[in-house]
DNA sequence: TAAAAAAAAATAGTATTACTATCTTAAATT
DNA sequence: AATTTAAGATAGTAATACTATTTTTTTTTA
């Protein structure tokens, strides 16, 4: 049996919905090709379009901008880590293992689940390390804000704050703290692979000891008081 | 007595000295006024040019690109932070003590220092907490690397990094935990203004509650064994 | 000091990007 | 079958990010 988990998308994030016409999914999928493969500096709709089959303005029927674009791609995959989260944390009873899975579900490569073949999702993920903070770091922050455009994003940490209080219910700064383990668990990786001399991971280059050391700053972090 | 620290920069992050000329301080001064006001995306060198009293190509003679000219400011505000954090720890014995200093500096709104009437180092901090990660952020990060841009940065990591170190010599992961305090200090502070319930700090917004998470995430986490 | 060389500055231009407006064709509705 | 409505293609524009060329100024040196 094959199932199928429906993200629904903030509606001001498109002009049309993209997941509704061929044309739309396939802007979706060579999207996160080319952002992955040229960053998001050089990536244009012009090229969207010729590799997707159309004109700059049959991307500019879905997407308002590239800025728009970005904001709907990150905004899926938080959506879609969310799922996850819950999926794989459902009947788990003890904090301390649902956190633990948590952050190895944040900081791992994601395999590509199928269940959607417009979105790559384990270059998504690379996405999101790499170009992931630009969707806010903008003078429009607020009003996307206001738009509701980061809920996802914002959804994603009340999880893992609410995680972290049933942890340890005194703990002052459950919130600051999962934005800090969902920020680290990206950028330690993007500095492991590109800037190695800012980690302590240089030689061995794994997840894994990304995951050791966010495991080891949430819990002897946590563990007095 | 007024005494005037010079920052050595990287050369092949200029075409021309801008510390060399009337011309190129304005560029410097202008420059972090604008992407301050307008954000580093809309910022161009057409504005930049109409500022300073010049042409585009005037602008060009200076500097290969916006990026480049993001590098240098970056480059600048690492450095100098570095000494100013070099200068306070000094004398200062006890690692906590000089530790809980470093993650004040971090975290601290500056004070114009008017040692250098062309860069206001009050806004240039902004500028690092808001637009800070788009120097690294991008495709170009390993050549950026290779020359030798991000060494204030990494040698400012590495201070604090030798800090956490002689607080806690067995300590596993004092680079990774380095790198983190740094982009905490900045992201915690963006996330406060910009995106509130990612923090604990909505209500208040005030540095001294970033400063207080990050004491507790550095010496709580680092407490036991 | 005048001519030559070098450097700095201004002018003009181009390719690309980001976007708009219009026109054509196809699909859906009445 | 006529009429909306929507989708898609074509053509165009303003701004951006540069480059190339020419002019002016400064410096060097004969």
């Amino acid at each position: 049996m094959k199932m199928q988990v429906h993200i629904q998308m903030n509606e001001g994030l498109f002009l049309r919905n993209p997941e509704g016409s061929e044309l739309g999914k396939k802007i979706l999928k060579y999207g996160v090709l080319l952002i992955h493969k040229n960053g998001f500096e050089a990536f244009t709709f012009k090229k969207l379009a010729e590799e997707s089959g159309t004109t700059e303005a049959g991307i500019y029927r879905y997407f308002e901008n590239k800025h728009k674009l970005l904001l709907y791609l990150t905004s899926w995959y938080w959506a879609w880590l969310e799922f996850q989260i819950r999926f794989h944390t459902n009947n788990i009873e003890k904090p301390t293992v649902k956190l633990k899975k948590v952050i190895k579900l944040l900081a791992s490569t994601v395999a590509d689940d199928e269940q959607t073949n417009y979105i790559n999702e384990s270059l998504l993920h690379q996405i999101i390390i790499s170009e992931g903070s630009k969707a806010y770091l903008t003078k429009q922050v607020g009003e996307d804000n206001k738009q509701e455009f980061f809920k996802p994003y914002k959804d994603l940490c009340a999880t893992i704050g609410s995680i972290i209080s049933e942890y340890r219910p005194k703990y002052k700064y459950p919130k600051s703290l999962a934005s800090t383990i969902v920020e680290m668990a990206h950028f330690q990786i993007f500095f492991m692979n590109n800037l190695p001399s800012l980690t302590d991971f240089g030689k061995s280059r794994q997840e894994e000891d990304v995951i050791s050391f966010l495991n080891d700053l949430v819990f002897s972090g946590l563990k007095k008081g």
